[in-house]
DNA sequence: CTTGACTTTACCATTATGGTAAGGTTGAGA
DNA sequence: TCTCAACCTTACCATAATGGTAAAGTCAAG
């Protein structure tokens, strides 16, 4: 299977195929002589794995130890648990954030006639701390 | 006022300050003989207005529009409401994705054991789909 | 005059992805 | 057998906003 094929399979760009190989979140994939790359089985289930676990908005530095672990016999199914937890808890945390956000912008954005005059409270706000 | 003073002034760190000169969101400064950078009033009133832009979550794209309506005294309110409306809009939909995201994840999270064995529910869940 | 604390520019790095260009390969049809 | 389209390869550049470093110049106090 080439890399046209794979990326058709796992839903992951030629490009992105490439980038995972180059920082080692794959091995490197067989090669013709050509130098094409061949994927087999084993590769495109890694790169299913992948797929679905940045669907999961798991970053590619996760995904590294989520990979090890999944190839791991001997893991404990906590360290698992355990880091997919800090990503929630990343998650909520910026969930919280963005929230005081909205919160915040929201009260000075009422204040504000949005008419065609000049006189803004939002940009008084800006202006005043 | 050197770029240190100025730094301190506005709470944006000198590294910045000369980068957002680069980028152009605010003009050349002034510049002693020696090439020091110096501040007047003004210039740190922008920057003031850049870092409590930031503070909002606005992107320095769209603190660039800002800007120019803050300097055009034209301008119609309705126009920053727009631009702050839309920012909001945007942050909303991120923070739903996200609470997507960790419902999403917190189901599959609650079916794994987190124990000392190597079965994961989170590992089937990802290799599943 | 020396020295420490500033300043300058020019780099590199981050995260994950897309784009381009230049060049090699492959396979199908003329 | 030749050609051409459709692949493939690597090596770049770009994104957004920030931090870091290094080399070299400047300033002011002692």
């Amino acid at each position: 299977m080439n890399i046209s094929q794979a990326a058709k399979q796992t839903g992951i760009s030629a490009k992105m195929i490439r980038y995972y190989e180059e920082i080692n979140l794959i091995p490197n994939v067989l090669r013709t002589d050509a130098g094409y790359r061949v994927f087999n089985a084993h590769d495109i289930e890694r790169l299913r794995f992948i797929h679905q676990s940045r669907n999961l908005g798991f970053s590619l530095e996760q995904i590294k130890l989520l990979l090890e672990l999944q190839n791991n016999p001997e893991r404990n199914s906590a360290d698992v648990k355990a880091l997919a937890q800090h990503h929630v808890d990343e998650l909520e945390s910026k969930i919280a954030q963005m929230q005081q956000l909205v919160m915040h912008l929201q009260s000075i954005i009422k204040k504000c006639q949005g008419n065609d005059q000049p006189e803004c409270a939002i940009l008084d706000a800006i202006k005043a701390k």
